[in-house]
DNA sequence: GTAGGGTTAG
């Protein structure tokens, strides 16, 4: 006779295979009428078929509760009914009630009743849902007393616990704890080692596990190499993601068609800096999902190629293809770094067109976009629209405010995040420095510079010096700049070097620049920057032997100048121009116009 | 009746 779990594949209930009907079937009196347990594990075998959304296993479980009250409990022929039971109920509480789950799992034990293999993988998912850590080491250990831990899946949950947890070293213990060999280990639980190694961002262990993986004989499946490819990606190691893609194509376990995979090639070519590789697997895959454009989109903004990023968003939307959040914030992103309002706007539009809720990411990303835009009042506006605010929020307020040279602004929301509770982070800072340094606020700089490390325990880094190198350069205190470089802890870089050189040349001290020069040149001796800084400031004092002979060391370090370059978008055409550029065919006109815009801007007062 | 996958920000 046919075991009654087969029965939910079988040819009773195909007929009911959707959502609706199964809604409509808790409605009707057919469960309430279930009074055995056979047609009680039908319909929890079709529930998990179907993956029944979590209001109806809600239902599911009182019609059970009221059902295991009843008598009929005591005539089922189930070996140990109550625990399959309350094994049933926990499974459909662990992800929407996940404290009631540990509840009834407390009530079995104190009712005498034995948890078996399947009751502790459905505790322990309940476990990290309730970020209930003290109950799943319970659980640990309760496991280790009756043996269970032996069991593969137990192993593998109490694994994946701790590495929602974050707890990485008890991962690795459990793993290789040599006092309870007999715990199986299997592709699973190398996956979730390997896995919780690229989460907690040690990709070097999580490729070196991999490697042992593969030693112990264990033959990788598509999942794991979708991983190890995300740790090639985390490690920017390109030859060795090439080895991966070379392994899977010599030994195409049947995953040619895995759109998995190729997302992961993609993500780890441009990770990893092979652009025209990403291209290659992209246009070449089979089958594309959301995820393999969202990875190309994501990719290409990562590595600055914002036009080419909007190009693929372009070719995505001329196929007909629903964007998601992932795309629109991506897409966000690019108009920001180019300056591309209109398409901000439009995806602004779409946002509520289509009631897509702007907390969160994307929320944060339109912030960003009309702050770096220019349209600083309309970030604004987004930015208080939000229900939810977070830390990148704030902070893309801050620096957008900062960059519109909006100092006292940006300072009153960063005194507002801290009453509404919310800590800043090191960027979070670098807006504030940096708007103090704008707007010469050198007393509230110094501030908010000291309670970095005071109140919020944050350790200054070489931005946050730049920062400050800035603030006093711009007020003339070249004295207090120096001061601060001395006594740094980290050894200054550019962006400080940078900033005094700034500061030297709005106060004409040549001396000094000749010296901060030096130490520039040093760090960034390809770099353009320093030379042409340095160049105006001997043009500034009319020291032009010193500017000729310095352009000649240009020359001789073959360091090139890189042009300056503006980018303008007319109606979603985008133009650039350089110095002296007299190319577009509209220059005359171009020019006309500038001369125009230069002459007004005399009559206003502005010195040019 | 049980466990593991890729893409997003300042």
């Amino acid at each position: 006779m046919a075991s009654p779990l087969t029965v939910a594949s079988g040819s009773r209930y195909n007929d009911i295979n959707t959502f609706q009907q199964l809604s409509l079937l808790h409605q009707s009196p057919r469960l309430e009428s279930s009074k055995s347990v056979g047609q009680l594990k039908q319909f929890h075998a079709f529930i998990i078929k179907t993956g029944s959304p979590q209001h109806q296993t809600q239902i599911l479980y009182d019609k059970i509760i009221s059902l295991s009250r009843g008598n009929e409990i005591e005539n089922l022929s189930l070996q140990n009914p109550q625990v399959y039971l309350y094994n049933f109920i926990i499974q459909c509480l662990s992800n929407a009630n996940p404290l009631e789950a540990i509840a009834l799992y407390r009530e079995m034990l104190i009712k005498g009743l034995l948890p078996n293999t399947y009751t502790l993988p459905y505790v322990l998912k309940a476990c990290w849902q309730s970020q209930s850590l003290r109950v799943g080491q319970q659980v640990h250990a309760y496991s280790m007393k009756t043996a269970l831990l032996s069991n593969v899946y137990v192993f593998n949950t109490l694994m994946r616990l701790y590495a929602v947890c974050g707890l990485i070293k008890a991962v690795h213990k459990l793993f290789h704890f040599r006092q309870h060999p007999q715990a199986q280990r299997d592709l699973v639980s190398w996956t979730t080692l390997i896995q919780a190694y690229v989460k907690m961002d040690y990709p070097t262990e999580a490729i070196l596990s991999f490697f042992d993986m593969c030693q112990a004989n264990l033959r990788p499946d598509g999942m794991i190499l979708v991983i190890v490819l995300s740790a090639c990606s985390k490690l920017g190691d390109l030859s060795l993601g090439i080895k991966i893609h070379r392994y899977i194509t010599d030994n195409h376990f049947n995953l040619s068609p895995d759109v998995f995979i190729h997302n992961a090639l993609i993500d780890m070519y441009l990770k990893c800096g092979n652009i025209p590789s990403a291209r290659k697997v992209f246009d070449e895959m089979p089958v594309k999902n959301v995820v393999s454009w969202n990875s190309m989109i994501a990719g290409l903004t990562h590595r600055g190629q914002f036009k080419e990023a909007l190009d693929i968003f372009r070719r995505m939307q001329g196929l007909g293809l629903k964007p998601d959040d992932f795309t629109l914030v991506c897409v966000l992103n690019s108009c920001a770094n180019i300056g591309w309002l209109e398409l901000g706007k439009w995806v602004h539009t779409y946002l509520d067109k289509n009631h897509i809720n702007t907390d969160g990411f994307i929320g944060n990303a339109l912030v960003d976009m009309y702050a770096k835009c220019g349209r600083i009042d309309q970030a604004f506006g987004v930015f208080r629209s939000m229900k939810c605010r977070d830390v990148y929020s704030y902070t893309a307020m801050i620096v957008g405010l900062a960059i519109h040279g909006k100092a006292w602004k940006a300072l009153d929301i960063f005194s507002e995040m801290s009453q509404v509770g919310i800590e800043p982070d090191e960027v979070t800072f670098v807006g504030v420095l940096s708007a103090c340094s704008h707007a010469g606020l050198v007393e509230e700089g110094c501030k908010h510079f000291l309670d970095m490390s005071r109140v919020y325990n944050l350790q200054p880094q070489t931005e946050h010096y730049g920062c400050m190198v800035d603030l006093f350069g711009r007020a003339g205190l070249i004295r207090e700049a120096l001061d601060l470089i001395k006594s740094m802890p980290l050894v200054p870089d550019a962006f400080v070097w940078g900033a005094l050189l700034g500061a030297c040349k709005i106060h004409a001290k040549v001396e000094l620049a000749e010296i901060v020069m030096e130490n520039l040149v040093r760090f960034e001796p390809e770099g353009d920057g320093a030379y042409i800084l340095m160049t105006n400031i001997y043009s500034s004092k009319n020291r032009w032997k010193e500017a000729l002979k310095l352009r000649k060391k240009m020359k001789e370090r073959k360091v090139k100048k890189t042009p300056g370059c503006s980018l303008v978008e007319v109606y979603g055409e985008f133009y650039e121009f350089r110095k002296g550029d007299k190319s577009h065919p509209k220059t005359l006109e171009i020019y006309k116009l500038l001369d125009e815009i230069m002459h007004q801007s005399k009559n206003h007062g502005y010195i040019l």
